[in-house]
DNA sequence: TCTATTATTTAGTCTAACCTAAATTATTGT
DNA sequence: ACAATAATTTAGGTTAGACTAAATAATAGA
């Protein structure tokens, strides 16, 4: 008999499961601070997750942690939730792209099943949330993320933009103002090899984009 | 500047409020019992809410607890969200009205003041939920509740079904089968002194009703 | 009125999850 | 190769909210 995970245990999961990503493992001071969380603090609780009856977490001291096979799937589970529920807030009750995080991260940890599967069928079971990011489908397997960053785009090139990897609400409503949504198709006109600017057409209107919003833009390329 | 109210406190509040609107103080078994928490818990939670910076309740040792105007404002908006919420799963998402009271209780703690509103408008502002029961306004007040219980009617009377005060599922889907639910006619036709049965007709039918069950159904008696 | 029973409170523990400060291990630049 | 710096862990402490066992207060029956 497997106890429930805790709130805080679902949020540690979700946050390692993004920074493993990329299958680098995940560092204390990097989940700290993703947690807003004293770095000790993080340390102690991969201790728990690591020793955990069936272990949630693969950690080693000094080498950073990876999710197990049953900790993946609770990260999983806890992120196929809060991206359902972003997508239901969105196109069910009206709120914008940038207001729903929040909300989300809170609700996440308390719907049921049940909760999940009917806002799954309203919704006509999506793949991607308002911001485009991939929803793990019901069993748990996340989809293939095909996606550049619009950083490495360079003039000439042309992509549609499949997903926005930000949640701060200023950045998301700028980039709404722009036009610059999952679906939108945009076209590079121009490369600053000093600063990486990118000048980007979009709605028949041209932007210079820095790094630190080209690097959070995900696209996929015109053949 | 008074720090937020946990979780728990949200749901001792909650059942002071359904406790005491009889108007006699709560007493701490009573707490304990409907918590499912000791009774020496419920002791150290209420000298903790009693003390706190605005009181939310008045709390004399031996002599049971009520809300203070804090308390209660707390306890309604908590109430608020249930009922809004319980409204919203059988209205929007399918939920039957058996379903609803678990999931609730959970999300009543973590929704925003601006989930509720959006619920609210999406349902039309209903101050009944699906099991009649009455919901707090916006500005906290609760309505007046003009019911009586359907056991204090006697043979002759009819009377339209306005509330039907329970949560457990298996009485809930037994009185749905029976079609007692709020809003529906029924007429007293026979009232049994000794065991307090009462025989109501209901969608052209008859059933004999104990006092267990007369008692959760409130009723507005035709004149 | 007094005792037996029941209700309530006190006292002392426990666990989860956080914290700070101090100690230790890694890493990096020279 | 080694000191300086950065990252991480250990040690010890705090808080919220629960628990059990023991003590006390209230109530009810004879």
């Amino acid at each position: 008999m497997t106890e429930p995970l805790t709130q805080s245990i679902q949020d540690y999961l979700k946050h390692i499961y993004e920074l493993t990503e990329r299958s680098q493992p995940a560092s204390t001071t990097d989940l700290a601070a993703r947690l807003n969380v004293a770095p000790a603090s993080v340390t102690g609780m991969l201790q728990k997750l690591a020793a955990a009856k069936p272990p949630l977490v693969i950690y080693k001291k000094h080498q950073g942690v990876t999710l197990t096979k049953a900790g993946l799937r609770a990260a999983l589970e806890v992120i196929r939730h809060h991206r359902l529920l972003e997508t239901y807030l969105v196109n069910a009750l009206g709120y914008t792209w940038d207001e729903v995080h929040e909300e989300a991260c809170r609700l996440e940890h308390v719907i049921s099943e049940e909760f999940e599967a009917r806002i799954a069928t309203a919704l006509g079971h999506p793949n991607r949330d308002p911001h485009g990011e991939l929803i793990p489908s019901a069993d748990l397997t996340m989809p293939a993320d095909q996606s550049t960053p619009l950083s490495s785009l360079r003039p000439g090139q042309s992509a549609t933009i499949l997903r926005v990897d930000a949640q701060d609400p200023n950045l998301l409503r700028h980039l709404d103002d722009l036009g610059l949504t999952p679906g939108i198709e945009i076209e590079v006109s121009a490369y600053s090899e000093f600063d990486h600017n990118l000048t980007v057409r979009v709605r028949r209107k041209s932007h210079v984009l820095g790094l630190n919003t080209t690097t959070k833009i995900f696209v996929e390329v015109d053949k």
